[in-house]
DNA sequence: CGCATTGCCGAAACCGGTTTCGGAGTTTCT
DNA sequence: AGAAACTCCGAAACCGGTTTCGGCAATGCG
């Protein structure tokens, strides 16, 4: 009776195969084979060739873990999302992940990821994945326009991708939507229908993004050959409530706006509010265009128009761009953009009063509520 | 002129105390201060007090990839996301992760995302990470009724978590909202609002949640004594498409429901593309109740009455719930269970006409409509 | 008081890899 | 032909931990 050979072990241990494994099949010592692999240049081609065969068939894939605690790197990109505005980044973070994770996974790498609840917070957390090597190197997510992130990591030498184009973008690596361009189309878009007074709603300048879509806000009005009137453009606004206080003061103009263009599709949400609120039409008595074409917009009446950014793409470009990063820190910075793709819907339309009509329009519907009252 | 032993080296190799730091600080071998630290008995009570003292005073923190390659376990907490379901995992993914991650980075540990194509990728994917010790247990979200996962685990031995109740729920560790009862208080909500045809849309039924909630809502019209018409209940509905399409074949009926329950905010999307569609008044015409307490909620007009899920909250017990089970994998199971908390808002309101009338006003603004053709 | 326990720690092997060093065998050059 | 230079691999140290084993000193017991 030999059969108790602990059966329960095997199951499990056999799985994996070691580099020890491998060395024995082969008769060499694990020192060249580990050699091999990783393409030291005092080992022969025949011999290397022969390893990596024989790692291939046997289904050989190093431990990463054992690698890491010798050379550093524990082949995991690291992504700290901050909280204290989880808002921003609820609708696009599934779709994100997948493209990271994605692209990771390819290479044999993993996605570690932690959450902070401040921005000091973010920075202790990156650290201490870096010293505990839980994380290689970072994507910064929600690039702001003057990024204390990017200032500590170049500080700690460690590497890093944008996820949008900061005051200095041109020295860091980065990945990012042309929403300027997308803003200067939604002008055109809107003007085209016959839109001349077009009002602008930005979010909070310290995202890098709100500087590019102000910009290219006006270089669409520009092209257009519209007037630029600074009180149309309302900037700093953070929330759907401001956004509809936002839209409660360009609708009280004596020439207010027959279409409003939103930084995101949550401040469109405060658009919408204030036009249910006050009886107005969207789509005919007031057009509507937001950008990010988050599932918020597909549950707008009538559907919002929106830019629908392809986040997987995005996070399988970040990823990859990381992992070639982490490999050489000293290789040329990597920049790439990407267009996000106009999603029409029923909030825009020709507009069917002028300036002036809307304005009285607003007027009497707002007596027509007061007397309900 | 000594200055040049590389002081570069020195800004991030002295950051992390090591074992044998500690070990040489208070004159012990690496082996004892090990001991010490992991709680072993042959260690004399006094040096163990002298070893934490000194761990804590150093700032001493064992790298846990070191501690992998051995002991086996990483301090990774693994989440497989199914991306053929992405659209369901969005709205919650961002609070949910925020519960595991604080969870987890309370006690050292890290999260460990992947993502998978398929149900047998996500079996594979699984199998890896716990091969190469890049998780060492899983939270399961979105469970099955008949989950291939559950089964799997338990195959490999592995420790997991369900979020969420499947069949067998009583011999798994769980942790899951009340969805059961808040559909129940969905249907007395409605009732006593005066509302007394009452409709369901249900989600498919491989998902466990979709069996609970259907009985919360028979449960609930029992509670308040309604007649259960098996018309108005559909299930199966797997999206926005199709619950406009079951929306319509309830309107459709001599006596339509004056109120819809949906199992999903996102399935309520449907019902009101489909009154707006007709012109039906939601909260006065038709009430609905939704829920998930999503954004989408939040993005509709009227405001969608649903039912909001603390998601960070499942997600922290979820973490601390794998991390006790990973340590002791023949720990007694643990089941937490959840109440969500209704979330009123301007879509459900008193009924204002009969089933009949409303069947009548269906009648009346389709043929308005078709004039208008 | 002597002997068997017990308590407590050091020494060393080990985990699965990487990297340095040195030397045997071949080739090249004079 | 002999020295120098290469090629290529084995041996062994190392990374930062964990775990087994063995032994010394202090204790318990008769």
């Amino acid at each position: 009776m030999r059969s108790d050979v602990k059966p329960d072990r095997r199951s499990r241990d056999n799985a994996r195969v070691t580099i020890t494994d491998l060395s024995q099949a082969l008769s060499l010592t694990k020192g060249t084979v580990s050699r091999a692999l990783n393409g030291y240049p005092d080992i022969s081609e025949t011999t290397r060739i022969r390893v990596i065969r024989a790692a291939q068939a046997m289904g050989y894939r190093p431990l990463s873990q054992a690698q890491a605690i010798k050379t550093g790197r524990s082949c995991s990109l690291g992504l700290v999302i901050e909280l204290s505005e989880h808002d921003a980044h609820a609708p696009f973070l599934a779709e994100f992940l997948a493209g990271l994770t994605q692209a990771a996974s390819a290479e044999g790498w993993t996605l570690t990821i932690a959450t902070s609840e401040s921005e000091g917070d973010t920075l202790r957390i990156m650290r201490d994945l870096i010293l505990h090597r839980k994380a290689d190197g970072f994507i910064l997510p929600r690039v702001l326009w003057d990024d204390p992130r990017i200032a500590f990591l170049d500080r700690e030498n460690a590497p890093y991708i944008c996820y949008g184009r900061s005051k200095n973008h041109a020295e860091t690596s980065y990945f990012d939507a042309l929403s300027e361009a997308s803003m200067a189309e939604a002008v055109t878009w809107l003007a085209q229908l016959g839109h001349e007074r077009i009002a602008y709603i930005g979010s909070a300048s310290h995202y890098a993004y709100s500087h590019l879509r102000r910009d290219g806000y006006r270089a669409g009005l520009e092209q257009e050959g519209l007037v630029f009137d600074p009180a149309l453009m309302i900037e700093e606004v953070l929330d759907p409530e401001e956004a509809a206080k936002a839209t409660r003061q360009v609708l009280a103009m004596a020439r207010p706006p027959t279409a409003i263009l939103c930084a995101t599709d949550t401040l469109a949400r405060g658009v919408y509010d204030v036009a249910h609120e006050m009886g107005l039409k969207i789509g005919s008595d007031l057009s509507v265009i937001g950008y990010d074409g988050s599932p918020e917009a597909q549950a707008m009446w009538p559907r919002l128009a929106t830019f629908a950014v392809d986040n997987r793409k995005a996070g399988a470009a970040l990823g990859a761009m990381l992992m070639a990063r982490v490999r050489d820190l000293n290789a040329p910075l990597q920049q790439d953009l990407i267009a996000a793709e106009f999603r029409p819907g029923g909030s825009t339309g020709r507009p069917d009063k002028t300036p002036e009509e809307l304005a009285h329009h607003v007027i009497r519907l707002s007596v027509d509520r007061s007397r309900n009252d």
